[in-house]
RNA sequence: GGCACCGUCGCCAAGUGGUAAGGCAAAGGUCUGCAAAACCUUUAUUCCCCGGUUCGAAUCCGGGCGGUGCCUCCA
């Protein structure tokens, strides 16, 4: 079975054909460190994830390289604001980055480069675009591409060159040739990190770092490149250009990369979640409220492609549908403990297999998962003994969950700590204290010990009122927070 | 202005030619001292509107209306 795309580069769905069969090599455009993380990034790299995730369950080798851009315009005024190095902010901005990843259970990949660590990468082709006449340099100290010399422009954003040229325009001081020419490397300004170069101190320009650091970590042509849409133009555009005509015939984009995948973003109240529009919540933030693990589920929650609306309110309902996860599978375990599963992989893995192969529909799986829960909690809360037989259904309905949880990312933790977690959170945003709960709870125990129904009832409905439900089980009360 | 994308139940959201997944919410039921949770049942002859193609369209084509993104930094 082959597992399909909607690719970019073609504007279609077709299959994932990777140069070397059973390797993909993989290149997910990095966050620029200039500031904390939002949760536009947080979608971002979790989609990227599953990506990953899911070609190593096919069996793919996978080589996944997301580069941190640490030299650039946006962080040079950030640090000269603060009075501090550059670098420096940008390594400080990378940490978090990482941690806000791992929070979010994204896997770390295999390389993540940095731009002030290639810089020799950069100048070395840059000056192979300059030899082969793909770029040129004025004289002023920068280097600029040759946007015509290019045969194939423009076309992974479907975009020609007289409509771009209507919209390009020219900083002053520039030397351009064409408005549409971009810098490969800029002179340095003072105040700014540089290095030495052919055509003089200077750094890199925005794109050339992404194609270079592809090809020192993975070669040309690589199988896959991913990011957001915003990056179809000028970043992606522009890195097919370069990339193409340093390494690869310098006339198709597909000599540098054979597929391209691009994802939707998070919005607020249905406009895109920006820096610049300063309409977003930092991941940290957000971590700080919810369980970074009803975050990722909520990102699973709609395809890849599409725009996501963020609020609270939807964030709430992922906690709790996380909650029923979770709640499912400590009852499932503590029933079929020590039972071996029936049967082979079940027709959940089968189905989020089939899911993921097309175009990674994870709303999909979780469609399939939300069966193979309610079968489960059907069988487990069933009057009566459990027969050995039954056991061993719950027993592979765990096992099964769990495997297609681990492509998603989801259901890793054991259920009670978990569940101790999310509870945990939930009671921090409301407010609530979880002594004073138990305390109340020993009161109505007792109150109900005495038959004192009314004054039990009391308690729990000013519990509620609280925002704290209950459970009365065989186990005793247990509680949560609505 | 140019180039794209999107419009599916009260809300969220799959579905890209074969007769509308799933979640939340709502209603009824089972269970319960009463609840909650869980489970069962019910809830879009219909997919923004109007034409067209087709045996057949939410899915393709044309036109409208509404929303968004990119064209400048952006995941």
């Amino acid at each position: 079975m082959p597992i399909v795309i909607s690719d970019t580069l073609t504007g279609t769905k077709r299959e994932l054909v990777s140069i070397e069969p059973g390797k993909i090599r993989f290149y997910a455009c990095g966050p620029t460190v200039y500031d904390s993380a939002h949760v536009g990034h947080g979608r971002s790299y979790v989609v990227w994830d599953l990506v990953v995730r899911h070609l190593r369950a096919r069996g793919y080798e996978v080589r996944y390289v997301r580069n941190f851009t640490d030299v650039d315009d946006k962080i040079i005024r950030r640090a000269n604001e603060r009075g501090e190095d550059p670098v420096k902010l940008a390594a400080r901005y990378a940490e978090e980055f990482d941690e806000d990843m791992d929070a979010l259970g994204n896997l770390r990949p295999d390389v993540a480069p940095k731009v002030s660590e290639h810089v020799p990468q950069i100048v070395a082709m840059i000056s192979t675009l300059v030899e082969k006449g793909f770029a040129y340099a004025p004289g002023n100290g920068d280097v600029y591409y040759a946007v015509r010399a290019f045969p194939d422009y423009g076309r992974l954003a479907k975009r020609n060159l007289d409509d771009l040229r209507s919209g390009a325009r020219v900083e002053p001081g520039e030397a351009k040739r064409d408005p549409l020419d971009f810098a490969l490397w800029k002179a340095a300004k003072p105040g700014e990190p540089a290095w030495d170069s052919p055509w003089g101190r200077g750094r890199p320009g925005w794109h050339i770092e992404c194609s270079a650091m592809t090809l020192a970590h993975l070669g040309a042509p690589i199988d896959l490149h991913g990011g957001g849409k915003d990056l179809v133009f000028p970043h992606h555009t522009n890195e097919i250009a370069q990339s193409a005509a340093a390494v690869g015939d310098g006339r198709t984009a597909e000599s540098f990369c054979r597929h391209w995948m691009h994802h939707g973003f998070v919005e607020i109240d249905s406009e895109k979640m920006s820096k610049s529009l300063g309409n977003f919540f930092t991941l940290r933030d957000v971590i700080a409220k919810f369980d970074p693990e009803a975050i990722r589920l909520f990102f699973l929650g709609t395809h890849y492609r599409n725009p996501i609306n963020y609020s609270d309110a939807i964030l709430s309902e992922a906690e709790r549908r996380l909650n029923y996860f979770y709640e499912t599978l400590e009852k499932v375990d503590a029933l079929s403990e020590g039972i071996s599963p029936a049967g082979e992989g079940g027709a959940v893995v089968e189905a989020a297999r089939r899911a993921l192969d097309d175009d990674f529909n994870a709303p999909q799986v979780l469609a399939a998962l939300a069966e193979a829960f309610t079968a489960a909690n059907a069988l487990a809360d069933r009057r009566g003994k459990k027969s050995p037989e039954d056991r061993a259904r719950l027993a592979a309905f765990a096992r099964d969950v769990r495997e297609v949880g681990t492509t998603l990312g989801l259901v890793q933790r054991r259920p009670a700590e978990a569940l101790r977690a999310v509870r945990a959170k939930a009671a921090a945003r409301r407010g609530i204290e979880p002594a004073a709960v138990e305390a109340k709870l020993v009161a109505r125990a007792e109150a109900r010990k005495a038959r004192d129904f009314a004054r039990g009832d009391a308690i729990r409905d000013a519990l509620l009122a609280e925002g704290v439900a209950i459970m009365d089980g065989p186990q005793g009360t247990t509680w949560k927070v609505e």
